[in-house]
DNA sequence: AGCCTATACGTAGGGACGCTACTTATAGGT
DNA sequence: ACCTATAAGTAGCGTCCCTACGTATAGGCT
């Protein structure tokens, strides 16, 4: 999976991690790993960042609480998230209709 | 479509548009748009430095000509640049079948 | 003649974003 | 004592697409 890919697509994927219920950092990245058979396997430096980013925006609320000795930040989808998520699935579908159709449509006929 | 959805994709469907035949950059646009249904509508500020890239990279060439006194750089895909395309569209169906994993599958169960 | 639009190419600068590399800390196994 | 897994975080970097602008010709309209 190479790095620029991703862009622009990581936040729905970490809404929708969230959708299943509340995850701490480390278990998003472990659910998405799983999830995509082992394809997604993101870097904490991409992952912490970007949860900050969704709290600041309003779509997550995380929340500390600690576990066995080791603190974690537990995210919750707000409903502005899952609003957000929504949108971004349906942003999705047509961003990867729209690269399909080139990418996987016969070439375009010369005008000319 | 959002901008930074575009991001890493662009070369791939710059590849593909110039798949048929060489194309010079206005055409190219208006052929990516004739082939989206108008989903991707992308500005020369986009297309034209992106088209240097992809020739300093090698992996399309550029040649001027002038066609009823307006001057055109036709660009044609190198073996390079096929070689290219079939790895990016092989890139895209597998990032694609890695982001439709996580946000159509259903939600991640909780494994606590 | 004067103006506007479509055609056609280009650059400069900026903003957004994910990654690399590093730091801190606890639990548990060898 | 050491190493790995778990858990969170930051600083700085590189890439990339977009906005805004500049240049130029062809052709239609008034």
């Amino acid at each position: 999976m190479r790095a620029e890919e991703l862009k622009g697509h990581l936040d729905a994927m970490l809404l929708a991690a969230l959708e299943g219920g509340p995850r701490h950092g480390y278990a998003v990245i472990e659910a998405l790993r799983a999830g995509t058979g082992g394809r997604l396997d993101l870097p904490t430096g991409t992952i912490y960042p970007a949860l900050r980013r969704l709290e600041n925006a309003g779509l997550i609320a995380g929340s500390w609480s600690v576990v066995t000795g080791r603190r974690r930040r537990y995210y919750r989808l707000t409903p502005a998230g899952q609003r957000a998520l929504a949108g971004r699935r349906a942003d999705w579908r047509d961003f990867a209709a729209t690269v399909s159709a080139v990418l996987e449509g016969g070439p375009c006929p010369d005008p000319a």
